[in-house]
RNA sequence: GGUUCCGUAGCUCAGCUGGAUAGAGCAACAGCCUUCUAAGCUGUGGGUCGGGCGUUCGAAUCGCCCCGGAAUCACCA
């Protein structure tokens, strides 16, 4: 990387001239702003008190230096304590030469032998996948891949919360009300049949509510006995005891949920190398608690449940094991955590989850390492926020959730829409044209989803529906797919046999071969980062840059042969990249749109 | 109340390991289709980077204090 050598022979020359000793990697070698003449910018303020120079001259100081030793930098200037280069375009021919040809060019090699195990998704198996999933999925299954790029081995997981009260929930009012309804004799989607006597139960609950309120219950007291709830809290009773009927009504209800994830995780494009179900995994983690309460890592009260006492690091206590010895939510994590690192021999462990859990990841890294496990802080927790409407959070109750299902549909269809109105398709078959409805609504709801920042809860109008225009996936698409037609026009396609090194290269052109440069380097950022975010605003600065460009130059109607072809490898290239970087967010590229 | 996170243009978001005049897209306005795909391009207007203090050659970026918003603090998951 040209930069790397620019802070190196910058630190040696402000070692040797000044007698600083300084890291390579912390000189500021950064892009030349628009404004300024030149490509890249050596930041000369931390080296003029040493230089006991004004930061004019130990910029002209440096730079004479440079040219002298660094044949890459053909020119030079200062601006205040700038030192803006002039990088010979030869050093980005050469690299356009050497990488063009390279299908996975900014992908690391696989050097890794312990996996990294990433779990994602987790859904409850008692409604239907909503908005707020469908950013989770998208953010694990493409920080998985980005991280695969990096060269580590990935485990994809999914703990499928399978079993609980919020089960029983639908159970029940399928029982009571469900008049024998099933995917097949109403043609519901399974996840949406049972997600709607989910609704059912909690609407009955509220009219028992109501009423034994208005016969002169109290409302905290109705809200804990309303017969529906008591018959609910029976049968998982039932289900733990493993009562033959239950389980066979639990199995069937959940076999249709599966089948209805199964075809929106189809849709989204995501998978899983293993699934988990938590009614196999709920009971462990009891046997840690217990070995640590003898190990007087934990302790027990007198109604014999047991406790973390986490006060000396800024927390509070946490109970393990409740009086009756069953197990919580945080228990299971812990013993599904150890299960885990010992199946896959994992290297580190990542859960892809909302940031309303933050506080359990802490809790649940802290009381690992208290019972003395090494690998606890091999866990890291991606955090991500909420996805927001415009009239605020999403709730199931009121009925204000996106559906999955409904929105990616929606999103077709309007896909369907604008590509027929736009007159695109005269000439597709219709396999093809479906397909590429596919591949631009999901392209424009990724994009959507992951261009922005995984930490900051990010809002979503429904009205205003997703965009096609502008920062969005189909803009990148459609770039790409101009890229392929026009070389398929030029009928050049085989330019893999020609160099370009005496090519002239425009300034426009030097920006784009800088911003393939840079394509290894925001992999890797994003790597560090687990953001696709970044990988998502590069390929927009990518494509802006290419399209703003190409647009008035024709490329096909150039006299010159050998600029022509020029002009066309390094379109190949960007379309290349492109493709590589939207396939880590799950965005095809279509040939023609 | 404690803890954590967020606050950048009318709206949605970049930029944050400190660097030059804070950037895109949408929306608004003005242009560009006998020229390789107009899902495009070019231009105009739009900002006290929530507020204040501090650190320094330099702060949207780091620290402290406020203000506003969110999440969380269960013998729920």
């Amino acid at each position: 990387m040209i930069e790397q050598t620019i802070s190196q022979h910058t630190a040696s020359i402000v070692n040797e001239a000044f007698g600083l000793t300084i890291e390579p990697a912390s000189i500021q070698v950064q892009k030349t702003l628009k404004d300024f003449e030149g490509n890249l910018t050596v930041v000369v303020f931390p080296f003029v008190k040493a230089a006991k120079k004004s930061p004019e001259q130990t910029g002209q100081f440096i730079g004479e230096k440079l040219m002298e030793v660094c044949k890459e930098v053909t020119k030079f200037n200062v601006v205040k304590g700038f030192l803006n280069l002039e990088i010979d375009s030869n050093y980005y021919l050469n690299f356009l030469e050497n990488n063009r040809k390279d299908s996975r060019f900014g992908f690391s090699k696989s050097t890794k032998e312990q996996p990294i195990v990433l779990e994602y998704s987790s859904p409850n198996t008692n409604k239907p996948l909503h908005l707020g999933h469908i950013r989770n999925n998208l953010l694990g299954w493409s920080v998985a891949e980005i991280l695969k790029a990096n060269g580590n081995i990935v485990k994809k997981v999914n703990l499928v919360n399978d079993r609980g009260i919020h089960i029983c929930k639908s159970m029940l009012a399928w029982e009571l009300f469900g008049n024998g309804e099933t995917p097949e004799n109403t043609r519901l989607k399974g996840d949406h049949l049972v997600g709607k006597y989910y609704v059912k139960f909690d609407q009955v609950l509220k009219s028992q509510v109501a009423e034994m309120v208005a016969n002169g219950t109290e409302l905290e007291v109705a809200e804990k006995t309303a017969p529906i709830l008591l018959e609910a809290q029976e049968m998982l009773r039932q289900w733990e005891a493993g009562d033959e009927k239950i389980r066979r009504l639990w199995e069937m209800m959940n076999s249709w949920v599966y089948k209805g994830f199964d075809e929106t995780y189809q849709k989204m494009g995501v998978d899983f190398d293993k699934i988990y179900y938590e009614s196999e995994t709920y009971i462990l983690g009891k046997e840690i608690a217990i070995k640590g309460l003898s190990d007087g890592h934990l302790v027990q009260r007198d109604d014999s449940s047991v406790w973390a006492d986490l006060r000396d690091d800024g927390l509070d206590e946490k109970i393990l094991l409740r009086s009756d010895g069953t197990s919580v939510y945080m228990t299971q994590d812990l013993g599904t955590a150890k299960l885990r690192h010992d199946e896959f021999n994992a290297e580190k462990m990542i859960y892809v989850v909302g940031n309303e859990q933050n506080y359990h990841f802490d809790v649940l890294k802290i009381v690992l390492r208290k019972l003395g496990y090494a690998w606890a802080d091999s866990i890291s927790h991606l955090s991500y926020g909420m996805v927001e409407l415009p009239e605020g959070k999403m709730k199931s109750r009121e009925g204000t959730v996106v559906d999955a299902d409904d929105l990616i549909e929606n999103m077709i269809e309007t896909a369907k829409k604008t590509t027929e109105e736009l007159g695109k398709i005269d000439n597709f078959e219709s396999d093809e044209a479906n397909a590429l409805y596919h591949t631009i609504a999901l392209g424009a709801l990724k994009y959507f989803i992951l261009k922005v920042d995984p930490v900051k809860n990010m809002l979503f109008n429904p009205n205003e529906s997703i965009d096609f225009n502008g920062n969005t996936g189909p803009f990148i698409q459609y770039t790409h797919a101009r890229i392929r037609s026009l070389i398929k026009r030029s009928g050049l396609e085989n330019l893999d046999e020609k160099t370009f090194a005496d090519s002239s290269v425009l300034d426009k052109e030097k920006q784009i071969l800088m911003l393939l440069h840079d394509f290894p380097n925001v992999v890797k950022q994003a790597g560090d980062n687990c953001s696709p975010a970044l990988i998502a605003n590069y390929a927009f600065d990518l494509a802006k840059e290419f399209n703003g460009f190409y647009q008035d130059i024709p490329v096909l109607k150039e006299d010159d042969q050998t600029l022509r072809e020029f002009r066309l490898a390094l379109s190949k290239f960007t379309a290349d990249v492109l493709k590589n970087a939207l396939g880590l967010l799950g965005i095809t590229v279509p040939e023609r749109m």
